[in-house]
DNA sequence: CGCTGCTTTGAAGCCCTTCAAACCAGGTGG
DNA sequence: CCACCTGGTTTGAAGGGCTTCAAAGCAGCG
């Protein structure tokens, strides 16, 4: 059941197996959700986080006019709302795009953690502070890359996060969106993403379709877009 | 020194007194630096974090091309890279835009208080997780607000924020900012921010001149651009 | 086999950019 | 004290990227 997490952790040396034994025994046990539902409403105070165990997640901002902006995308092995431990309540709302199963974990025992594990507390508190360094990313993307380089800087981004738990290779990876989610990562609307994906797929660059992202040659990807992963920080490190 | 961080900190039961003692004790002495000065360069191995006690500072990643996306402002009372600890090296640069005095703390006492003040250290955390909560606003209005919208908002937020160590009131509040500088925070151009700029006066909802933002009327700007500050956690806590 | 929801395509238009030049304020030196 | 210089602001004209609106195409499923 946690493998993935055990996987995604060890590989960056964030946790020893002992710390990975303590967060493992916090775990309620999974619950599911179909796809479509939203499990953390905005605002509703909360008494539990929730690591992501299987499919595909989203931080979602609901503007007035219905409009939605989502602002991050998870996959399994995230702790999706790892911040509503020190928040109490989340200015967006976490919602299911796959079918989802996820395990949750009391604040008290993170606050518990917080008050007897220090390494393992600096390791969740990293994880928290690498979510606000993809939120940069993406700024930078909204602000400043062009709807071509902002479709496929997040598929490059994606397929870096989705190899570390396994989930994709060199070829690409499974990435069961609609062209409107990807609209509301990008701040597009889905009619000119579809005409981008149309551009990216005629240029040989990477195509998405049958909810899987293609990439015949990761290389000129990343170059095109100038995606750099040091935003990432996928180097091991001691702590 | 340490009052503008206290009054931010106690203002919203952040951190007890002790706390805020134990705080300030890890603070080096003050140091300047000039406007436009990089004091923090991207990529770069750290071992402190910064406190910003005066002037306003950025969060800026730089493109290739040499385009800037400016993913933060900082304003006085404002940990500016308290995530370094966790992260080790940031991925932007931070930007002094006026004359800054900034005081550091070293990361071994930040592990120290880690270790050893669970309170303390949960609000630390939490004053992360508040910049990512920003980072999410921010990437919203990026991504899908107008761009009289994302002016009009950027002003209702720092209108708060400052509020919150004494440097705004209900008429407005001093902002050294160039028009280049809103363009790199808000995904536009110089040219069109300007222009932006002139719409929002002619329609007297704000000014920006003489490095001074007028609001005169704080609910009709809120209203405008359907600015709801719960994305700012003002509410006292407890934790 | 028809319904539903997503994808694809087209045409028109607007928001914002680009490029260029004028304007203006503050600081410096003759 | 004015002339000049520099850097930021303002304005105009033209163009392009993305949106909007609308409808057709298409796949999955009861």
């Amino acid at each position: 059941m946690t493998e993935l997490l055990q996987r995604k952790m060890s590989q960056r040396a964030i946790l020893s197996q002992d710390e990975m034994t303590v967060l493992s025994e916090t775990l309620g046990s999974p619950i599911t959700f179909d796809a479509g539902a939203m499990f953390i409403k905005e605002g509703v105070e909360l008494d539990q986080s929730i690591l992501l165990l299987d499919g595909f997640a989203c931080r979602v901002k609901e503007l007035p006019s219905g409009e939605r902006q989502i602002a991050a995308l998870h996959i399994p092995g995230d702790f999706v709302d790892l911040h509503s431990f020190t928040l109490k309540r989340l200015d967006h709302s976490i919602l299911a795009i796959t079918h989802c199963k996820v395990a949750a974990v009391p604040h008290e025992r993170l606050r518990e953690i917080t008050e007897t594990q220090p390494a393992l507390t600096r390791a969740l508190w990293f994880s928290t502070t690498l979510d606000a360094a993809i939120h940069r990313e993406w700024e930078t993307s909204l602000g400043r890359r062009s709807a071509q380089q902002r479709v496929a800087h997040l598929f490059c981004e994606m397929r870096v996060r989705l190899s570390l738990v396994g989930l994709a290779d060199d070829t690409g990876f499974a990435f069961p969106l609609l062209q409107q989610h990807l609209a509301d990562c990008l701040g597009l609307t889905a009619v000119h993403v579809n005409r981008v994906l149309r551009q990216l797929r005629d240029a040989k660059l990477v195509s998405f379709q049958f909810r899987r992202v293609r990439i015949p040659d990761v290389v000129a990807l990343e170059k095109y877009c100038e995606f750099d992963p040091a935003y990432l920080y996928l180097e091991r490190r001691d702590r």
